[in-house]
DNA sequence: CAAGACAACATTGTCGACAATATATTCTTG
DNA sequence: CAAGAATATATTGTCGACAATGTTGTCTTG
């Protein structure tokens, strides 16, 4: 929700800055089908612009690695496989775990506080089954988000922010991933932030480390279903 | 060397393409000083190309993190803070820890061969003294790409090598990096080249993050002794 | 003389048109 | 009728020109 990419502001920035951000979400929630091809002409008259900012746009979007082009062909938006899923889980495990060592040894109380709040947050959701498992998946990425800010690398943060959680919620919409996990992963979520207020780096490692080896498997779980189903 | 980025044959791709390594070389090397404005017209003079393509291979340099850019204002070659270089260490000895550890499990035993091979060389030119410091500092590079080719993951080496490789190569020319623990690296790399050759996946990322914290440290003095002495 | 406003300039952002390349269709030929 | 070549079409790549924004230098004015 307060990941900067989503709220994209149509008042700022220049038109490829902003086809960019449109594009990348209309992408990531599936509005443009996976594999379907990116035309620079029908795009240029679906968003009443020119061929220039768009095609900027999609360069950013290869660097993003959202869509594949070929020179003289044009770029197809990609279509995820579980390997390459399962290739972003192995990445996000040793990048996060580092980011909730680093938050536990950097991270200011204040984000530690506003933590808390998120997590008290999505424990009312969750006791209220009121919540729709959208806004829990994005609640999730939410928190992910803030302890990856809160280890001060920004580095890190462009790594995480900028690609891989943006492919990790193109999957989510995908296959409609629906989160039964939502209990167990508050209660991981809990821990995590307890070893960072406590500022045990190592153990805030190993807990975030194992929080993303568990979601892994549970989609492992899903994907071995979704294959035996078809 | 065999780092596909660096040979930039002015045959193929289009001239995007083209000005993007061209200008990605020329930044990595020093040829365009830190700090310095990327301007399009004169660029685009100095190439002998149009200003659109430019603009793209820019955008892309952008997305790299090589240069920063502000609407209607430009682009300026980064500088590198000796706190962004920390963090690109802290993020590579996750993320080639994580490599090692892959490269034991799936690495196949040609590749592991051809790593033999190339520590042979390096073995030979550290012996010989007829080194140059350019050329270890490249063999270095070569060894960390291919155990990061050797992982398989492919986004894995995508981060590595579209951007974190460049940053550290950037760095290198920036200070002026002369290695005399070369002798020590290659006998760290002998030891990694061992554990994935044996199959022991822990001992490789154990070893490989110890490579590179070492590395670390090594910078960090010479940092702290250029500081000193400024 | 200093500080702010104004104007001239340069640079970036955007657009439409043309050239080069790839794909699809049609035609020929065994 | 099938397979391949040649053409036709559409898309991407490239370019030069115009508009919008930032910057810089100058001029006025307190």
């Amino acid at each position: 929700m307060s990941i900067p990419a989503e709220d994209f502001t149509d008042a700022n920035g220049t038109i490829a800055d902003r086809i960019f951000d449109r594009l990348r979400h209309a992408i990531v929630v599936g509005e443009i089908a996976p594999g379907s091809k990116i035309s620079e002409p029908v795009l240029a008259a679906r968003y009443g612009i020119s061929r220039g900012p768009l095609r900027e746009a999609i360069r950013r979007l290869e660097s993003s690695s959202l869509v594949d082009r070929k020179p003289n062909v044009g770029a197809r938006v990609i279509t995820l496989t579980s390997e390459q899923l399962l290739e972003i889980y192995a990445i996000r495990e040793a990048l996060e775990g580092m980011a909730a060592r680093l938050a536990a040894e950097k991270m200011p109380d204040a984000g530690i506080a506003d933590l808390r709040r998120l997590l008290d947050q999505h424990r009312n959701e969750v006791a209220q089954e009121a919540w729709q498992a959208y806004f829990q998946e994005e609640g999730d990425l939410d928190f992910h988000f803030r302890i990856v800010q809160g280890s001060g690398n920004r580095r890190l943060a462009n790594i995480l922010c900028n690609d891989l959680y943006h492919l990790a919620r193109m999957y989510r919409c995908q296959f409609g991933m629906r989160s039964d996990r939502a209990r167990d992963a508050l209660k991981e979520h809990e821990l995590i932030v307890d070893a960072i207020s406590d500022r045990d780096g190592e153990l805030a490692e190993w807990l975030m480390r194992r929080h993303i080896r568990i979601s892994r498997r549970a989609t492992e779980r899903r994907l071995a279903e979704m294959q035996r189903n078809s």
